[in-house]
DNA sequence: GGTTTTTAAATTGTATGCAATTGAATTGCT
DNA sequence: AGCAATTCAATTGCATACAATTTAAAAACC
């Protein structure tokens, strides 16, 4: 590679690396209002949209161990966040009756419920940030791409 | 839209956002083992880019406000950020002269010199992470038009 | 059976992000 | 000049991320 070519790799604007850190985080801001209304930080939301999916679809195992490898999040992170959603009332915490160490989530009825409130606010977010659906759908599939092989080499 | 599209609106695997943040974490991850070798954390890395580029092209002001715009980070941030940049001895603040509100930012000879350890590192990364340079590219065009119009929502 | 190893959460410590407030300096306005 | 409004950093408070350690329980081994 050229000198030139090398120089340009250091430039922020060329940096793969700080668009997905700067869009990700703009993106993190386009649904804080949405959130605000639900009442839940977006980690917070991602873990609800798991604990939705499950009381849809149980898994064999609903535990912070199976929340972490779906969010790619340890229990550093998720502890002290499932005890907030618990302090809302959104979720449910118990030790497993067959093996103590694991920690069982479930919702309880007003996490269930607040599932019904996100739809329409989501609907709204689309419309409201003016992005192109197809655009949206390409770079979902580009990033599970990169997602996957970058995870895959650690 | 049915309700089974919906419906799939809300599950984890076709959230753009979840994408986003993964993927994001991800490459942070991806750069830990080159920027542990700088000593450096990733936004810290981020911050040298931006100081290596006004290096070699001046801007009006080198100020936080100014860094702050280039990376979408407000003073809460880069305030305890740029405070260990210059324990590390990597980067000088100094109230401006004209405006002692301002504080301009400069590298120390240190803080210059690191820069040259950067490029192989990188070439490194990019090697070993086995990534599609054409994909990359893609992507990275793909997340500025995203950036571009979800920050001109805000 | 007892001991070692492994596993799952929780805890500890450090470094972001970011909203909200504060403090100091400058600008604008009259 | 005098004073209100604005601006720039810094500070405060809260919630992640994540490495490293700890604790308790279960599994594996002898």
């Amino acid at each position: 590679m050229s000198d030139r070519a090398l120089e340009a790799q250091l430039l922020l604007d060329n940096q793969l690396c700080f668009k997905l850190y700067a869009a990700s985080r703009a993106v993190t801001r386009a649904y804080k209002p949405m959130l605000d209304e639900l009442g839940l930080t977006y980690p917070q939301y991602l873990v609800m949209l798991v604990l939705w999916e499950w009381h849809a679809t149980p898994p064999a195992q609903a535990t912070v161990k199976a929340l972490g490898e779906r969010l790619l999040l340890d229990s550093g992170t998720l502890t002290p966040l499932l005890k907030r959603l618990e302090q809302l009332g959104l979720v449910q915490r118990r030790r497993s009756s067959s093996d103590e160490r694991e920690l069982c989530l479930a919702l309880t009825a007003a996490g269930e419920a607040l599932r019904d409130r996100v739809l329409p606010l989501k609907q709204r977010l689309l419309c409201e940030s003016g992005v192109d659906m197809d655009e949206l759908e390409g770079l979902r599939h580009s990033l599970g791409q990169l997602l996957a092989r970058v995870t895959a080499h650690s």
